[in-house]
DNA sequence: TCCTTATTGACATTGATTCTCATTATCACT
DNA sequence: AGTGATAATGAGAATCAATGTCAATAAGGA
């Protein structure tokens, strides 16, 4: 790991450390005071900006994924080398619960790879990643619906 | 159109109607700041708390898509009722062009639809939309790679 | 161990969005 | 057309995520 990080032109540092361990030990999408609030107990020392500037480090080698949700704060997860790991969303647009969701249909990484393909030669894009998310309304919200 | 204003518990006014207007007119991906601006000049009195709340209020009427895609501003987008001006988006970013796309495979459509239905049941969600995003990079910037 | 310099953290600053509130304008009802 | 209740507006303040500044620190090659 220590060598990923120098081929990003980056020192291997205890902050860096502390919140990549932290990352990859969570599994839901956290906002970057979230992120800075859980690891105060163990790193008091660690800074706002360290947070801020390490999420970006980590996206910018793709070992993390921001998420913009519109809510006036970017989220941050992990993301696992494993392949198995890939998983798109669903969003409560009531109470903005994320959900992953991973049990795709063949078709769905099939087509998927091929609208790529004819997107990239139609735009002239190289297209390196791909966002797919379902907005509604949660089980939840849906009982308290009436009020 | 005032009763579709009405119906969202609203009166209808001139800055609502000039912003609708404007919207109707732009076919881009606009922050609020952009709109605001471009509208100043023919209606100077409208201010920027108004487009907000003017933007919010079309969104929930389900004119206008707000786009977060994480650069710190979000975006409206009108959306026509016209079925064929569905869209989904490519995006560069490095200098975050984004481009409609629309020339969907009919297997493309069948399968969101599809992938609904199945998420809905699974996880009991009432789902209302989806947005489909491909990342990459664009032509020009594929051309100013080398620095 | 020493030295260069990438990195850090406290703090300031920016900038988008939201809030406040006195004023204005819409529209239902005469 | 006139009136009144009140929804909506706009100027400015406030909020708050994110970024910038910079002196102090620490990583890691020599
Ligand atoms: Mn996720
Ligand atoms: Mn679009
Ligand atoms: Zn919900
Ligand atoms: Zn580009």
């Amino acid at each position: 790991m220590k060598d990923k990080f120098k081929e990003y032109a980056s020192r291997m540092t205890a902050p860096r450390e502390a919140i990549l361990e932290f990352m990859s030990r969570s599994s839901t999408h956290l906002s970057a005071k979230e992120i800075y609030t859980s690891l105060h107990k163990k790193h008091p020392g660690i800074g706002m900006s360290t947070v801020y500037r390490t999420l970006d480090l980590l996206a910018r080698m793709g070992l993390v994924t921001k998420l913009a949700l519109g809510d006036g704060q970017n989220r941050y997860e992990f993301k696992a080398k494993d392949k198995s790991d890939h998983h798109h969303h669903l969003i409560c647009t009531r109470c903005g619960t994320i959900i992953n969701y991973s049990e795709f249909l063949e078709e769905e990484l099939t087509l998927v790879r091929k609208t790529e393909k004819k997107l990239a030669k139609k735009y002239n894009f190289i297209i390196e990643d791909h966002n797919i998310e379902f907005l509604g309304i949660c089980e939840k919200c849906k009982g308290s619906e009436k009020i």
